[in-house]
DNA sequence: ATCGCATCTTAACCTATGTTTGCAAGCGAA
DNA sequence: TTCGCTTGCAAACATAGGTTAAGATGCGAT
């Protein structure tokens, strides 16, 4: 149940046989969320995590006349609301796809990590890196058009899916709809949706039904400016 | 010297006696930094953190082509590249005025961090409040139109200087240039000059020399949809 | 004083992207 | 089978913001 997060947070550097035992014995209640669930929303102050075990999920602020930025996307192995630990949720977070999700208590977790150095800091890396993405997002919203945007955004699942063994000769599952698409990358549905189609005009990938398919790879990343070096993955998944 | 960290850790909670000992026992070295100098390149494997102690620094990242994307700013008593600590750096840190940074060898922070649980904690907080900050970066620029964006941008500055002293009635200095101040909303100089004219002629502030004026902070707030929630300030300043 | 350079301003023009609207395809519920 | 809903697609039109270019202003260095 918790492999998936010893897998992520063994994506940096190993662990030792006794860390991932605690990790083991981590009391977890499940639940299943459908898709566009909330798991968390702002405002919360939780009282456990939220470990994704199966399916996906992102944070988000929706405004009150309904704009919506969608944050990030998270993978199995990602703990959704690491930050509910120290802080109140300042957005929310819901469910992308039908997802699997780990319940740890706060209590639970604070001991695993007072007791082992070395998860607090392989977790400490995997918020790392998060911010990373987050500021290549940045990036990508500043500074790049649609075009290279949407580019970089599935060569950075594909990269991720990757790293966690979810892509299988070019393809992947990623639910998404083009909704989330451009709630995520700051641009209208109806554009997300043009772009779309010069991607798939011009041979990079295919997209439907919640099925990402690369079939130019180094085409792709050149369209995204995409350099993997932000993920800070041990290895880059081809 | 280092009074500025505990400061900025104690934004949150206070922290004992003893681990305030530690942090001024912390061994610094100090250098000066003139504007626009770079303090950590793209690429770096830092063996020592920045502090800032005085002036203002900003992360950004510069593409071949010249574009450049700014994706932080950081005031006196932030750590700029902490997470220099468990990553090599995948972004360029540097200075925007004249800045006094102490140099902590990593070795140093390391054993600081191991033996004072409260201060690992209260840094992991200063990082989660810097990924907040990303995230609302992110509603801004996908988002929000150039006049809030530029707007939210000021109040953010204006609460956070704020929280640690550096405002006085109404004023306070950000020595930023056009330039900066487009290149971290994503923005050109041009369409950044415009707006700013904008902003003054509704007589919501002064924005000149480097210094900032507040006239109308309400109106401010509200032109920039800033609610400064994000910001987990103990108390927030007005 | 004067030169040089960075910063700020303004204006004219251009384009990437947003908005609105309508329709078609797919799919689960009854 | 039909209804309803979500998602994808397309076309026409509108605009926020980008680009280029050229002055103006201020200021440190000589």
């Amino acid at each position: 149940m918790v492999g998936r997060l010893v897998e992520n947070l063994e994506l940096y550097g190993r662990l030792s046989e006794l860390d991932r035992r605690a990790i083991a014995a981590l009391p977890l209640t499940l639940r299943r969320f459908e898709p566009g669930e909330d798991m968390v929303i702002e405002g919360d102050a939780p009282s456990h995590c939220r470990l994704l075990i199966s399916g996906l999920a992102f944070r988000h602020k929706t405004l009150r006349d309904g704009r919506r930025q969608i944050m990030s996307f998270h993978v199995p192995g990602d703990i959704c609301d690491i930050e509910g630990l120290l802080l109140s949720m300042d957005h929310s977070v819901s469910a992308l796809s039908r997802a699997e999700v780990g319940f740890i208590p706060h209590l639970a977790m604070e001991a695993l990590l007072d007791g082992h150095p070395a998860i607090s800091r392989a977790l400490w890396r995997t918020e790392l890196v998060e911010a990373a993405v987050a500021r290549e997002w940045m990036v990508g919203m500043g500074r790049r058009t649609a075009y290279a945007r949407i580019a970089h955004l599935f060569c950075e699942m594909y990269a991720r899916l990757g790293a966690m063994g979810l892509v299988e000769n070019g393809r992947c599952r990623f639910p998404i709809t083009q909704t989330h698409l451009s709630d995520s990358l700051g641009l209208s549905v109806v554009h997300t949706n043009r772009v779309l189609q010069a991607l798939r005009g011009d041979g990079l990938l295919s997209f439907r039904g919640g099925e990402l398919i690369v079939h130019d790879w180094p085409g792709l990343q050149a369209a995204g400016e995409f350099d993997p070096a932000y993920l800070h993955l041990r290895s880059v998944a081809a």
